[in-house]
RNA sequence: GGCGCGGUACCCGAGUGGUAAGGGAGAGGUCUGCAAAACCUUUAUACGGGAGUUCGAUUCUCCCCCGCGCCUCCA
C-alpha cells in the first residue's frame, strides 16, 4: 500500500503523491518564541519529526521549512517587560528550542526562517494583495478582505454565518470593514518595535509571514503543511486566503493537523499547575528518550493524554527494547544462520513500514516491533538463534529506530553536554545525586542551570571492577555494599552473562 | 450554538461487520552467591448509554451522556 495522510483540506485519508516526486517541500508551524515550548508544543514538533523521518525513510528528498515567530504582541510585551530588545529576547528562546530539539532528537529542518528576517517578502505579497484588491487600508493599517476571497472557510469549514451571531467584540484596536477581516500589516504604535517599508511604517500580522516565507522557499503551491490542529483557524484559513489570493493557484496540496496534548484528561493551563516545559520535567528527572517515546506513540490524529505514570512506562518500554538490542550485540549464539527468522524479523520491519504509511499510525508501528521482540527473545531463549541472524534483527531495530529515534541511551550525555548535569566528584560521601529543582524552575540561563549533578562514568567503572574483585573472592557483604551505594547514587546493576552492565536510573 | 477529535481491561493505547494488537502493571517461572534487571508464561469474558440496520455491531445509522480543541493572533 501506498503512503496515505487524513488531509484536513478533504476531510479525507488520501493517497500522498508529491507534485514533483521524488521531491516533498514541506512547511511547519514552528514556536512563537516569547516563552519556553511546552510539552503540547513538542507533541506537535515530535509529530513533525517523525513525519519527516518517515518521508526520507520511503526515499523522498525532502525540502522542509519551518519557520519561528519573533514578532508578535506576546513577543513584544514580554521583551519589553524585560528591558531587552526584541531580537536579544527572542534569540534567548530560539537558543532554548534548539537545545529542547537536541534533546527530543528532533531533526533539524532544511531551513529554519525567522519572521522578522523577512519583512521584505511579506510586504511584497501584501502590496500584491492590494493590486488585486483583496486588501484596503484603515488608520494606517492594511486588513484582508475576507468577503473578497471565495473559498473562505474550505479548510476550517466554519459556518460563517453561525460565526457572526457568536462573535466576539474584537478587542483589537484597529478598524476593520468586517469583524472576519484580518489585518496583513498593523500601524506602528509608539514604543513597539516597527519597520518603515513602503506600505508605512508598521509591523505584519501574524499569518502573511508563512505565507511569505513557504511561498519563498516552496513555491507558490506546495506538498505540506503542518502544525497543531488549534492552528487550523483562523491562521492556516487565513494563510490560504492570503496565498491563493495572490498567486491564483492552489496554496497547499495536504494539511496535516496535531491534536493536542492534554494532562491527567484536563487541559494543560498554568492555572491548574498541569503546565510543563520540557526542562521542568527533566529537573524531575525524566529522560528525553522517554519523553520522545510517549509524545510519539499516540498517533498524532488522536489526543494525547500525558501523564506521569504514561512516562514511566514509556522508560520502561524503551528498556525493553534496549535490552533486546544489547543481547544481539552482546550475546553469543552458534554459528549459522536461520532463514526463518530471518524472514521473521522483515516480515517486521514490513508490518512497521506499512504501520507508518497508514497516516503515521505509530501504535501499529511500535507494536509490530515488539512482536519482533517476543519473537527474536524466544528464539535465543530457545536456542534457535544462529550467529548469522544477528545482522538482520539488528537492522530491524535500527530501520524502526531511524523513526522513533529512541535507542541510543545518550540521554545522560545530552544532558551533561548541555550543561544540564555536572558530573560529581568522586568522593564516597557525595554519592547521593543532588538536584536542585528550584535553580531549575527560575529558568535562567537554559543551558547554564545545574539541574542535577550525576556521578562520572569513569567512577561507575572503577566501583564495578571493585565489586567484581569482590565477588570473585566471595566477599559479597562488600559487592552487596558497593552495589547499593550506587543504586542510592541513581545507577542501576545488573549481572549478566556478558559481564556486568550499569545504567542510570 | 457551530465545526472537529475522542470515550476500548488496573493504566496507556491499536484495530475490525463475524466476538479485540502492543506496551505498562499484577501473578508464576527461568537465570543469579543473593538480589535487581532481563527473559518466558500467564491473568482479566474491556469496546460510554439507548434505539435501529444486519444472519451477526465494538466496528454502520440516529439520539443521548461525558472529556478535549477551535470559533480572530493558542502547537
Amino acid at each position: 500500500m501506498s503512503l496515505r495522510f487524513y488531509n484536513t483540506l478533504s476531510g479525507r485519508v488520501e493517497e500522498f503523491h508529491p507534485l514533483e516526486p521524488p521531491k516533498v517541500r514541506m512547511y511547519t508551524c514552528g514556536l512563537t518564541v516569547y516563552d519556553y515550548a511546552h510539552i503540547g508544543n513538542y507533541r506537535t514538533f515530535v509529530f513533525q519529526d517523525i513525519l519527516r523521518r518517515h518521508l526520507k525513510y520511503r526515499g523522498y528528498e525532502l525540502l522542509h521549512v519551518m519557520n519561528l515567530t519573533d514578532v508578535d504582541d506576546k513577543t513584544i510585551r514580554n521583551s519589553q517587560a524585560a528591558g531587552t530588545s526584541l531580537r536579544d529576547y527572542t534569540d534567548k528562546y530560539i537558543k532554548a528550542f534548539e537545545v529542547d530539539a537536541q534533546l527530543l532528537n528532533l531533526e533539524a529542518p532544511e531551513i529554519v526562517v525567522r519572521a522578522t528576517d523577512h519583512i521584505a517578502a511579506m510586504v511584497k505579497l501584501i502590496e500584491t494583495l492590494e493590486a488585486k484588491g483583496f486588501a484596503y487600508r484603515s488608520e494606517g493599517s492594511i486588513y484582508f478582505r475576507v468577503s473578497q476571497f471565495r473559498d473562505y472557510g474550505k479548510l476550517s469549514k466554519l459556518d460563517l454565518e453561525g460565526m457572526r451571531a457568536g462573535a466576539r467584540v474584537d478587542s483589537d484596536e484597529y478598524d476593520k470593514a468586517n469583524v472576519r477581516d484580518f489585518v496583513l500589516w498593523k500601524a506602528a504604535k509608539e514604543g513597539e518595535p516597527s519597520w518603515e517599508t513602503p506600505l508605512g511604517r508598521g509591523r505584519p500580522g501574524w499569518h502573511i509571514e508563512c505565507s511569505a516565507m513557504s511561498m519563498k522557499y516552496l513555491g507558490e503551491t506546495f506538498d505540506i503543511h503542518s502544525g497543531g490542529s488549534d492552528l487550523i483557524f483562523p491562521h492556516h484559513e487565513n494563510e490560504i486566503a492570503q496565498s491563493e489570493a495572490a498567486t491564483g493557484k492552489p496554496f497547499v496540496r495536504y494539511w496535516l493537523h496535531a491534536e493536542h496534548l492534554i494532562v491527567n484528561g484536563e487541559k494543560m493551563s498554568k492555572s491548574l499547575g498541569n503546565f510543563f516545559t520540557l526542562r521542568d520535567l527533566v529537573a524531575k528527572g525524566y529522560k528525553p528518550a522517554a519523553i520522545r517515546y510517549l509524545l510519539a506513540s499516540v498517533p498524532f490524529r488522536k489526543p494525547l493524554n500525558f501523564t506521569f505514570d504514561g512516562l514511566h512506562q514509556a522508560q520502561q518500554s524503551i528498556e525493553r527494547l534496549r535490552n533486546l538490542r544489547y543481547r544481539l550485540t552482546m550475546e553469543k549464539f552458534p554459528a549459522g544462520e536461520s532463514s526463518v527468522l530471518q524472514d521473521r524479523a522483515r516480515t517486521a520491519v514490513r508490518e512497521f513500514e506499512e504501520a507508518l504509511d497508514d497516516n503515521l499510525n505509530t501504535a501499529e508501528a511500535l507494536a509490530a516491533i515488539f512482536n519482533l521482540v517476543r519473537d527474536a527473545n524466544i528464539a535465543m531463549d530457545h536456542g534457535e538463534f544462529r550467529d548469522g541472524d544477528r545482522p538482520v534483527f539488528l537492522d530491524a531495530l535500527d530501520r524502526w529506530d531511524r523513526i522513533f529515534a529512541v535507542l541510543e541511551d545518550n540521554d545522560q550525555a545530552k544532558l551533561t553536554k548541555l550543561g544540564f548535569i555536572k558530573p560529581l566528584a568522586k568522593t564516597a560521601g557525595d554519592l547521593i545525586p543532588r538536584q536542585d529543582e528550584a535553580k531549575a524552575a527560575q529558568g535562567d540561563g537554559y543551558t547554564s542551570a545545574v539541574l542535577t549533578e550525576a556521578l562520572g562514568e569513569a567512577e561507575i567503572e572503577t566501583r564495578i571492577a571493585e565489586r567484581n574483585a569482590a565477588r570473585r573472592r566471595g566477599d559479597f557483604a562488600s559487592a552487596d555494599k558497593i552495589r547499593s551505594d550506587l543504586l542510592a547514587a541513581g545507577v542501576i546493576l545488573e549481572d549478566t552473562k556478558s559481564g556486568t552492565r550499569w545504567k542510570r536510573k
